[in-house]
RNA sequence: CGCAGAGUGGAGCAGCUUGGUAGCUCGUCGGGCUCAUAACCCGAAGGUCGUUGGUUCAAAUCCAGCCUCUGCAA
């Protein structure tokens, strides 16, 4: 088939790759946000699906907006490709009506969360700050809401303790390129001429929303419960990150592990102990956990028992 | 031209203000103590102090450029 792909940010990567290497089909253009002002000194950085695309020689659309008046060029050069589908990974922007309607297999979209759990931007953080045991891949139909077209698959990925953002995002982004082509495979043309595949409705009422992840988000409370300090990490690394305060200089807490044993005998924060084969022992809400891996400012993420080599922390101090 | 910090043996840091012997915690290797040990004691190896140039009798230290990394902001 013919395809055009949409997507932004590295999770894409993989599905389009997919797609490009795969024989039965055939990648005739791509879609991904502008060049934006980022890093360190603004600089426009390409998307990592831009940047994918121009490897291979694919034509690359970055259109600012679909909004009706001033998109009709943009839709002009999305028929101009004669795609018979339009597969969308992570773009980043809604597809309006006359979008969705240029392709004649119309658009499916890979969404990192079994549906309706998870509709929106954070789906990957939602299921590990909520301390989830699995979460997956759902293919769907896209319509005009916010991801709450019509199924025609999911695939299921079972989370462990161990997994971070950084795991489930890489399995998932693999797992979304396997399931786009699964979609694919999927779809016939009955005797009428018209595209069939299975779809299933969401239905409702169970559906939840995964709002976008800020920087505050990131912030730890250290009266949270233990597990929460725990997702939270997990979830946030490594954007934004999880960061606290030690002495009024902002410190990145990157990995957490709970403790066993159960205590409620100091403020939450409170560093309690000083491990130089372990980390640093803090006070939570309801606990304590050990802080395995951290990163002052101006310096690299390291091990709570690197830090502690060259560094003085001091027992007492509390953490906000 | 966004703002700011950092680059010193394998790891994490100090030393730089006030130029003049390379320091600390740990790791590694060897030896010792011990029923034993990630504990303790003794000893050793290992560094063109990011890079280039400048100032100076003398630069890790002062000055300028460049490279790399990082925090904030986006």
């Amino acid at each position: 088939m013919k395809i055009l792909f949409m997507g932004t940010p590295a999770f894409a990567v993989p599905t389009l790759t997919a797609l490009i290497e795969s024989p039965e089909h055939e990648v005739v253009a791509v879609c991904t946000q502008p060049d934006r002002p980022a890093g360190r000194g603004h600089k426009l950085q390409a998307s990592p699906v831009k940047m994918k695309a121009q490897e291979h020689g694919i034509p690359v659309l970055q259109p600012e907006t679909f909004k009706l008046e001033k998109s009709q060029e943009i839709r002009e050069q999305l028929k101009a490709f004669d795609a018979d589908i339009f597969v969308v990974v992570a773009y980043g922007l809604l597809l309006p009506k006359g979008i969705l309607k240029i392709p004649p297999f119309g658009c499916i979209n890979a969404h990192a969360s079994l549906l309706p759990k998870y509709r929106g931007a954070s789906p990957i953080q939602a299921a590990l700050l909520n301390g989830d045991r699995k979460t997956g891949i759902t293919m769907i139909y896209m319509d005009t809401g916010l991801d709450t077209g019509d199924m025609i698959l999911k695939k299921t990925l079972p989370l462990s303790e161990e997994d971070c953002f950084t795991t489930v995002h890489d399995k998932l982004a693999h797992l979304s390129g396997e399931a786009t082509l699964f979609a694919l495979s999927q779809l016939w043309i009955d005797f009428r001429g018209r595209v069939r595949s299975v779809r299933f409705p969401q239905g409702t009422g169970r559906e939840s929303y995964a709002p976008l992840i800020t920087k505050a988000d990131g912030h730890i409370n250290w009266q949270d419960p233990m597990k929460k300090i725990i997702n939270q990490c997990r979830a946030l690394n490594p954007w934004p990150g999880c960061y606290t305060t030690y002495m009024g200089m902002p410190l990145k807490i990157w990995a957490v592990k709970a403790r066993t044993r159960y205590s409620k005998r100091f403020t939450p924060g409170t560093i309690i102990r000083i491990d130089p084969a372990i980390g640093i022992l803090v006070q939570t809400g309801n606990g304590t956990a050990w802080i395995t891996e951290l990163q002052a400012q101006g310096a690299k993420r390291m091990p709570a028992t690197d830090y502690l080599r060259g560094r003085d922390m001091i027992v007492g101090e509390v953490l906000v």
